[in-house]
Formats: C-alpha cells, structure tokens, sequence
DNA sequence: GCCGCTTCCTTAACATGTTAATTGTTGCAA
DNA sequence: TTGCAACAATTAACATGTTAAGGAAGCGGC
C-alpha cells in the first residue's frame, strides 16, 4: 500500500512558511526605517519584557539558535542597544540587558507594532486569531510537556 | 492610550517560528542522511508535482525567492537531481526539471514523510490540521485575493 | 591537585533569507 | 531602427539558520 505525500498546496511546512511571509511583511516595514532586522527586534522585545537575561534564556525565549544570538548579540552591543555582562559567580555565563537606546527603539514602535497585531486580528477574527495561537502551540516543542 | 505590545510568549511570528521548528525537527533528520536540505526538498517535491516548471513559477510554488532558487538549482543542478532548459521562444527564461535521481530521492522518502505528516495530524487532531491550514491560509498574502 | 566530564559560549563552514544592483532579452513606441 | 521601459535571471553583500568543532570555566571523583 503507498502512502502519497499531500500536494504542496496543503503542505503545513510551506503554510507555515507563507503565513509567516504575511505577518513579517509589514512588520519588517516598520523595522526598515530603524536599521534593525526582525531578529533584532525580537531580542530587543524579549530584553524589555522580562529585563537582564542571561544568554542561554535569551536564545530560548527569542527562539534563536545560539550561535544566532551570539553574533545578533555582538551586533546590537555595536549598535550600543545593550549591554553585556559577564557573570564573576560563574564566569562562563553572560547577562546581556538593553540599553536606553534599546529600549527607546521599542517605545517608538510599540504603537505601531501593536496596530498591526490589531490588523492580523481582525483579518483572522478574534477567537480564530486565539485558536490559531493555541494550535501552534501544540506542534511546539518546547511546550509540549 | 496606549497600546501594549502581546507578550512575547503570545506572539504570532514568534509562535510560527517554533511550530515551524517543531514540524522541521523530524523532515530534517529524516533528510540528513540524503544531504539534501530542507528547501532543496521542497524544489524537488514541487518539481515531481508539477512537472516542468519555469524558474518564476518553481520560485513562487516553492515560497523561495527568486534569489535563493538561482543558488539551489545550481546546487540541484551540480547534484544531478534537475536539470535546466533555456526557452527558445524567450531566452530569458528558463525551464527546471526533475531528473531520475532527483524523482528516487522523493520516491524513497515519500512513505517517511508520508508518516511524519500522520503524526502530525494524529497530534493535532485531524479536524485541528484542517483548521491550521485554513487559518495560515488566511495569513497568505497570495492566497488572499 | 589531577583527570575526565559537563556546561556556556564562540568560531567555522556552508546554505538560505533579504534587499539592491547588474546583466541579458524582449517588446514597444517615437 | 533606434531608444527605452519592462522583464527574467544572476550576482553581490550582509544577516541569519544549521551543524559541527573548539575553547574556557565549573564540577566531581580519585
């Protein structure tokens, strides 16, 4: 008996690939006039919501690998959007926080990113948007227990 | 008023990343041991559905830009898994096409991937699966007219 | 202390994502 | 036919994804 593959139309991987094109596309309009990437952005949204972070959390809550982080940190503290520390308890560890630049970086779009979630919302309609977000939490992971 | 940004863990980018990550895992190690990556697989599914295919069309039935194809058809190309035709009647264009070997690799594989798909949808729930798709759907830009 | 193992992080190497500039063709209009 | 806009594809440059290897610091047993 053959198994046939679905036709790429009805693909998960390539739907999540699509839908993700949507979201991204405005949101990395917004980016554009700042200079930063969207990964960027995720660090820095992750550092001012939960504070000093140290590396290995951070890549786990930005969802970036870690040699990602590494050179995504190395950037931004270029950039002056945060700073990093080592920890003297266990020198191998690094705390990284965001700076008052960084977090200004934020403050200016806030508005303006949460307009767009706003639109994503009512494209989908508001239970639909909630049940979309339980649903990929289920092929998560990291959260399956 | 202001508005506040969702918190970091109710995201919508940052949730299809780890579905993403999630549906990956396993199709990626199912093909480490063909040395053919991710997006190379998908070219070549398309490929097998569709036929020949102009490089314009493969690009936007594969969700890869037109820069990224050039590089992996190339990669195909040295493989010997497609093949590339210019078109006489317009050479700008090109024609990509899926060789013998290029079919045997999605031939041996289709009953795994076949089974990973299964166990998606046997965690979500089939009626789940249907209503993901529909709902990334909605988040498609070229799907939404 | 020494050894081996683990952990945190960095580097390296290659493939892809993303945007912009460039090349080669075609089609059309002055 | 010449000139130019539009189009297909490539190339370039930089950032990230992914896997593997390497380096530095802790940890435990001897």
């Amino acid at each position: 008996m053959t198994k046939h593959l679905p036709s790429t139309a009805r693909s998960l991987p390539i739907a999540l690939i699509r839908a993700r094109e949507g979201i991204m596309a405005p949101i990395r309009e917004m980016l554009s006039e700042t200079g930063i990437t969207e990964q960027q952005w995720r660090v820095l949204r992750v550092l001012s919501e939960f504070g000093v972070t140290d590396a290995k959390t951070l890549a786990d809550r930005s969802s970036l690998l870690f040699p990602s982080l590494t050179r995504i940190a190395a950037t931004l503290r270029d950039k002056g959007l945060v700073s990093q520390t080592r920890d003297d308890k266990d020198r191998r560890r690094q705390f990284i926080e965001i700076t008052a630049a960084g977090q200004s970086i934020i403050d200016e779009r806030a508005a303006r990113a949460a307009e767009i979630v706003t639109g994503f919302k009512a494209t989908l309609g508001d239970d639909n948007y909630e049940t979309l977000l339980d649903l990929l939490e289920m092929l998560d992971p990291g959260a399956r227990r």
